[in-house]
DNA sequence: ATAACGCGTGGTAACGTTCCCACGAAGGTC
DNA sequence: GACCTTCGTGGGAACGTTACCACGCGTTAT
């Protein structure tokens, strides 16, 4: 037998004066006598009143709420985006909706009518769908995650910054003596995909080596795409220490099991260099080095441009926040102990 | 510039009956010309209306979300339930309110309110706090997960069936040729740890042996836990082959990097059985032997056991989920060929 | 002395929905 | 033909909140 909730009606009989004053005191206005507004407070804690954010969001037509819509909570990199909105959420007192879509653009498309059945005041998405073009018709304001978000020209969007990340990576390659990695990348339909190669070139060409000469195999971004695509790497005739770079930590993973399917040890014969920064990373034989994006970063900051987006301040702006390297012990040193090639 | 939605009104105006008839139309009553509903459907789909579920949360009472109030989205397992409850409740065409506690009672006491504030009609909780106590008094039709919603009589719970699990794991120990395993368990005051060790000792004497000669170190449930409580293990006088039970998959990894920094292997000279099915597990070298969770099965569970209590179906039952046993290569096979005891 | 103003407060409408009641027309029963 | 029932529809209230306007009182300026 669950009794009614107090509503500000209760709290204002119980303290003697209209609902009207009840609320200013509640606000927490300045246009009262303190001994009204302390006479207010006191009862609303007497009878345990509480604001009824449904009746607040229809009237001022500002629910408190916001959507998140992820493909997947369960895949490390988007649940620390996750993790990374829900707090800054919490800390400016908003509510989070949060819905996985799986990548299906159908489940995606119901997820964002609920959340605006559900009159979110904004929504954090990472489209998978190209079907969204439409999405500034859609009635609500937006903060699009991650590289799939240029497709569209003028939502905001926040993502990590690939190009950095990858001079990154480059720069600690070569400082292990490693010049031209092999890039194990994404399938051809990703955009993802290109931009990795476009900051891999690019940076090459800054450091004076040919970008054509750079061997690329490509796969799933899943933990057998990057075994398959390393096991016609050593497949290949080799010269060689082998340098990896893989455009994602779960193909890294997989390209070094297939390295351990072979009979060859990494880092001695083969040295891999992740990208994402997952924490199973630490738990690999060796320990992934690799670059991890700043999820939790991605995730806060979307929330800061959506509450930007919804108080109209649309700066429209793409962010990219930096990534750092996690160092652990995948990549062998090549600068220090010249070692004997195999091969 | 965004303009208004539109409301049952203007869908009323369009077909040119009162909103009353339009309401009724919208929501499918029968008592209702076919003519008129199908002239009201259309005025709707013209003008894009789409129902405004704050009103109708605030008319009925109902608000069509839940809540869940989880330590840390980012742990594995938590992300697991998230997801199994988000797809449970998606299908229900529910909205879930995410929150994370991390472990930390006054968050989790500022998210309940929250939550209570958003007028969910539920919520989902691992409770940190015992300082719920005056849980039926909260006002929230309740759903608790984990060990700890022992501790509170009269509130349905979920969570798995650590007996179960216990017993799966420790006969397929004995299947392998390890009869009284080592257990590395959690600190003192943890409920789970007790728990654990009552379900290992009730197996036990079932096997006829004594669980007084099972070895037992504990140690925080984080992978410096386990590595250090390993590390104290190897110290022991040893007496041969050393199979490790360890209650969560954390410190399981963690004992195998004791393993491995003492210069010992891993199956060979010690076998490690972890607890939780954690996705790192298939990454580690060897792969880890682990007894799974159903996490997602908890998750979705939980959504119903409070669908049951929002309609006043009040089974008030703890409800365990079975666990399965994920057999990769941590543990070594002593039956069929018993090898010679290293010590 | 009177007008103008500021302050604290109360009354009321509005947000969008659903539910209950009432009304008119049509059909059936005596 | 007068009555009752049924059906389809319209009118209005209510959910809890906030914004706006108006009122009465005391103070200050003319």
């Amino acid at each position: 037998m669950r009794k009614r909730r107090p509503t500000i009606i209760d709290v204002a009989e119980r303290a003697g004066v209209s609902k009207s004053t009840a609320a200013r005191a509640l606000a927490g206005a300045e246009s009262i006598l303190d001994e009204t507004r302390e006479r207010v407070l006191a009862a609303a804690k007497a009878v345990g009143y509480e604001r009824n954010h449904l009746a607040v969001g229809m009237r001022s037509g500002r629910s408190g709420m916001l959507g998140l819509v992820i493909p997947d909570i369960t895949n490390p990199f988007w649940a620390d985006v996750a993790r990374g909105a829900l707090d800054r959420a919490a800390e400016a007192d908003v509510s989070l909706l949060v819905f996985s879509s799986d990548w299906d653009p159908a489940k995606e498309e119901s997820h964002l009518r609920a959340l605006r059945r559900a009159r979110v005041d904004g929504a954090i998405v990472n489209p998978v769908s190209d079907a969204l073009d439409d999405l500034d018709k859609f009635g609500l304001p937006f903060v699009l995650i991650g590289s799939s978000a240029e497709r569209f020209a003028d939502v905001s969007s926040v993502g990590s910054d690939i190009t950095q990340a990858v001079e990154l990576g480059l720069d600690h390659l070569v400082s292990k003596g490693h010049h031209a990695p092999t890039l194990i990348v994404g399938p051809k339909s990703r955009l993802a995909r290109t931009r990795f190669l476009n900051a891999v070139q690019r940076h090459s060409i800054k450091r004076d080596v040919d970008p054509a000469q750079l061997i690329v195999e490509d796969g799933e971004y899943t933990l057998e795409g990057g075994r398959l695509a390393m096991l016609r790497l050593l497949d290949r005739p080799r010269l060689g220490h082998i340098c990896v770079f893989a455009a994602n930590d779960m193909m890294a993973i997989g390209a070094m099991m297939a390295v351990r399917e072979r009979g060859l040890r990494c880092p001695e014969d083969v040295s891999i260099l992740g990208f994402d920064g997952i924490p199973s990373g630490a738990f690999t034989f060796p320990g992934l080095t690799t670059i991890a994006k700043p999820g939790r970063d991605i995730g806060a900051r979307a929330v800061e441009s959506l509450f930007d987006e919804i108080e109209g301040r649309p700066e429209h702006g793409r962010v990219y926040m930096p990534c750092r390297l996690i160092d652990r012990a995948s990549l062998a040193d090549l600068s220090r102990e010249p070692r004997k090639l195999a091969g």
